[in-house]
Order: C-alpha cells, then structure tokens, then sequence
DNA sequence: CGGTAGGGATTGTTGAACAATTCCACAAGA
DNA sequence: TCTTGTGGAATTGTTCAACAATCCCTACCG
C-alpha cells in the first residue's frame, strides 16, 4: 500500500515519539468533553453520590443537546461513577461496602504486584518520590483535600511501575471510585494523614530495590485501609439504624 | 421514615435473598441490547477487525435510530472492541502487538494471583473442572471454535477464584479483546489444542491445594501463549512488508 | 507529477415530538 | 390507620428530520 510506504518514511525522518502529542491534537466530541466536566465535577463533590443528574437541568446548563448528554452519561456509567436506573435516570453512584471491599482485593492484586517487580536496577523513580513529597507539603499546609489527592498519585505511581497501559486506567477507575466512598463518609483529612509515613516507608524500600519488602508494607498499608473504610461503613449503617427506630 | 419502617417489616417476613433476583426484573434499554448483538457478532467474526460500522447501514438492519446506535458503540468502544474515529465512524479495533503484550501483563498479574490463592481447603473446583472437560470433548470431536470458547472460560473460571466482581469483569474484557487478536491470526485451531494438557496440569495442581504450583504452571502457560501470538504478528507485519515492496 | 478545488457521503449535534414509565398526592376502601 | 387504587405531572426512552462539520475521492490544473 501507498500508505504504509508514506508512514515509513515519517517514521524514518526523526519524528519519533511525536506520537505522544497525539492527544493534544485529538479534538474530542462533545460528550467526551462534557464527560470530563461531570468526571470532575464529581470528583471534586460537586455531584454528591445518591443525587440525581437531571437531563434537562444540565443540559440546559452546559448547553447541549439531550442526546449528547446521555452519551456522556453512558461513559461515566461504565466508569462506575454513575447509577442508571431505566425509566428514572442517573444518579451518582453509592459504593455499597461490598463495594469497597471488592476494589481493595483488586487494588492489593494490581499495586502489589507492581511494586513486587522492582529490582535493584538504577531505575528511575522520581515520580514516586515527587508524589510523596506533594502529600508532605500538602500536610504542612494543612491542605487536607490536596493531601487526598497526592495520596491517590501515589498509590497510581505505584501501579504504573507495572508498565501497563491497561492497569493504569483500571487504577484510575478504582481511585476514582474510591472518592466517591470518601465522600459519602466525610472526614477524609484524618484518613489520608496517618498514611503519610507509611508512604516514605515503601518508597524506602523501593528505592532500595526491595520489591518484597515494599509489596509487604503494602500488603499491610491496604488492609489497614479497607479495614477502616469498613468500619467506617459499619458506624454509618449502625447510625442510619438508631436514627430510624428513634423515629 | 414511614418508609424504613415499611421494609423492616418485609425483611423480617422471610424474603432476604430475594434482591438476587433483580437482574431477571431488570429490563435493559434498547441500546444495551443492541450492543449486546454486536458484541456476539462481533466475537464471532460477522465484523472483522478493521471493519467500518456504517451507522446508516446498522440503524436500518436493527431497526433502531442513530441516537440509539451511537450510545451503543460508545458501550463498544469504551469495552476497546471499537474504536471511534472522530468524524470517520467506529472500527471493529485492530489489537496492535502492543495490545496483545500488554494483555498478557495483565493476565499474568491477575490469573496469577487468583491461582496462587488457593489452598489445600475443601474448595469445589468443580466449575474449572467443568470447563476443561468441555474443551476435551470439544478436540475430540474436531470442533475449533467450541475448543477456544472453551478454553477462554477456563482461564476465565481461574480468574475467579479471586473472588472479585471487578477482576471477572476485566477478564472478561480481556478475554473479549482476545478474540479480536485470533480473528486476524486465524487458525485458531492449532493455536489452543497444544495448551489442553496444560489445562489439565494447571487443574491438577489447584485440586491439590498447591497454589503456588498452579501459579509457577500458569505463567509459563501465558508465556507461552504471549509469545506465539507475538511471533504470529511479527510473520504477519513481514508478510505485510513484502507485499507492499512488491508492489 | 504534485497540489488542490470541488462534490458526495458520513458523522456530529441539535431540537422537537411522542410513547413509556415513574413519581407524587389524594381519595376510596378495609 | 393502613393499605390500595387512581389520577395527572414530570422525566426518561426513542425516533425523526435537519443542518453543520468533516472526510474521502476524483478531476482538474500548474
């Protein structure tokens, strides 16, 4: 084909890696980029979980089409961040505590065996330790929501040592998931800031090359994790039911 | 609430359970369901990767409109069995052999994990033992494309023993993707009746609560599998070259 | 031979329309 | 009082038609 003897000779000028700016030339639809605005919206609590997105409310705020709002619904759906319920629309979704079980078992299979591969080799990991840095200024400044967030890089960093494109965007999805159940249980500054030394300590020993060492701490880190959400989840239930018989 | 009283009462009344059930009540848009049929016709190479998906053409054959159709490949695409090209339209994917590595490192990472987990407990493996026997009568009798379905369920119940919603769902994607690579490979035949006593060991070895056994036979097995296409790919891009020199 | 200007086809997006379903309040009945 | 219909209003499900934006292909021209 004419085509392939075309993309040889670009490949063979010294463009390499050019590829990589893809994105930004990349126009996205309309429901791709209002996806993103829903994406972060709920992200950041905008959206609280349980609530509901009507279709008219923010079609007319966002100025788009009925149609191409639900096809950005349909992306956040298969994201997990949106409940559809047929006939009565979209809702933020509620992680139920099985949930949250359920995204840690996976979590402790994916970031623990990605840290399990590294070696003593001279790599590089810079971007951890930048991830770690950021959850200690964050600290400092007692910017308890920034904290959250850096601890959420970290722990991506951590499975990107995997070096796998699909487990980044697993891991992308599991911590997206995960801040809706910090939202629905407030209180996400203490959580977050008594793992900060723990985060020092694995990036110790994966510097180090201990990926047995550090899988461990980890192992450790996300038990003791989940085991708090859980209880967390317990507490709320335990509230919800006193308050139900009071009344 | 008037209304949590209410289901107090119907918990009480010997119902529990009963919400396993709401998916047989759940009814599924229209779009579900068309994505459903092209997701079969998709698996069993009716599209075939590289092919265009005319909107015209599809909304006319099943009968539903382009809005409908739109929200079902972007299901598609988002499962990576399509892919959308701004303003072109939607392509059955084409796995690079990028992709076919990088679903290997996945697999690796998760199967391996499942297998490892197990222990010498009283545990029923009867549903992995289940899908081994299918995949021998399916060689016995000559029949290929039983064979590979058989053999996908199998890692597919492996993949299970984790116990996670989440990771039989990826599999499930996984293996899906993995239909696409065949489909342009072709003879599948050979390709999954070498693996069959494999199968057999791997099983083995898990009846006997030897995790660890099970995980050191199933890496070697992925390895394996990871490289053939691998090297299938490579005769294909050759193949490819000279053609296109010649002409 | 390479560039380019048109024209046809396809997708992107909108708005309106109607059917199907759910929700809510209120009344009727046990 | 509690349950059980029964309306109407509101919302979603789905289709259709239209137009803009973009791409692909061909023919033309320097």
């Amino acid at each position: 084909m004419a085509g392939t003897l075309h993309d040889v000779v670009i490949e063979d000028s010294g463009v390499t890696g050019l590829e990589a700016d893809r994105g930004l030339v990349t126009r996205k639809s309309t429901a791709e980029r209002v996806a993103g605005v829903l994406r972060k919206r709920i992200a950041e609590g905008f959206f609280l979980p349980g609530g509901r997105l009507s279709e008219q409310d923010i079609g007319n705020a966002l100025g788009v089409s009925r149609n191409t709002l639900r096809e950005a619904f349909r992306l956040l759906t298969h994201e997990r961040l949106l409940a559809h319920e047929l006939n009565r629309g979209v809702f933020v979704r509620i992680p139920s505590v099985e949930d949250v079980v359920d995204i840690y078992r996976v979590r402790k299979i994916i970031e623990c065996a990605a840290v399990r591969g590294v070696t003593a080799k001279p790599a590089t990991f810079a971007r951890i330790k930048e991830k770690v840095d950021l959850g200690d200024e964050a600290a400092r400044t007692g910017n308890w929501k920034d904290l959250g967030t850096a601890n959420v890089w970290f722990h991506q960093e951590l499975a990107a040592l995997s070096g796998s494109e699909r487990v980044n965007e697993l891991v992308g999805r599991l911590t997206a998931e995960l801040r809706l159940v910090f939202h629905i249980m407030a209180e996400p500054r203490r959580f977050h800031e008594r793992y900060l030394p723990r985060n020092h300590e694995i990036l110790d020993r994966i510097e180090a090359g201990d990926g047995a060492g550090a899988e461990q701490l980890l192992m450790k880190y996300l038990e003791d994790a989940e085991e708090q959400l859980v209880g967390a989840y317990a507490e709320r239930a335990e509230a919800a039911r006193a308050a139900s018989a009071a009344e």
